[in-house]
DNA sequence: TCTTACGGTAAGCGATGTCTTACCAAATGC
DNA sequence: GCATTTGGTAAGACATCGCTTACCGTAAGA
């Protein structure tokens, strides 16, 4: 589920595919021409992040549109909330006794 | 920055040590322990997960205790609630004109 | 001091991932 | 109908990454 979306974003161009879709709905071509990569290597990136939620996509005529999915970047965004706070509670035990010997 | 902490979280393998720092912090040989893979893939993995300000650790005798880092994960954390509120606005944008020729 | 436990690092190998070029199908325009 | 545009996919080269074994330094215990 989320595993599928932390593999998406594991890649610095995909990361930054990402970031252009926040400034609207944008063609793969015309993304592909903004980006130092050929148009082939920016459908697999697309498909990955597609598979993983993060994107959705719709035809308008030969062209397909690519947009950020709000639900996708939703549940990462629950899922970090998740992990900050057993962070918190995780480091707030660990310095009540700084010395534990770990039971060993 | 968090492009090292990004990237950090791009194996599954420091996904699931980090979860495991959640429970409290512990030794590498102890942590190699609960893993499939050997004890100098563990530091590997720790390394990049120190780099990435996600763990810190300190010396416990001969032993190295590792923890969460609430100050990587709390980073994390904003990046994804900012990235979560432009994408709400990129998307309510689009749906108000779904026809968009993008300017072509 | 000698031995044992612990863990970081280097070197090499195998797997995984990303890129390219080439090819193809679908939709539009003439 | 045919040509053009757009973009998905396959195959292969290449780089990157994760893992293992081997080795080393350091700290505690006898």
């Amino acid at each position: 589920m989320h595993h599928a979306q932390m593999d998406a974003l594991g890649d610095a161009t995909r990361r930054a595919i990402l970031e252009r879709l926040l400034e609207g709905p944008i063609a793969v071509g015309e993304l592909a021409r903004e980006f130092p990569v050929s148009r082939p290597a920016i459908s697999q990136h697309l498909r990955i992040l597609k598979r993983a939620h993060l994107v959705t996509d719709r035809a308008i005529g030969t062209r397909r549109l690519y947009q950020v999915n709000p639900e996708g970047i939703e549940a990462l965004r629950a899922h970090f909330d998740r992990l900050w706070s057993h962070a918190l509670a995780a480091f707030k035990k660990a310095a009540e006794k700084p010395t534990t010997k770990e039971g060993r």
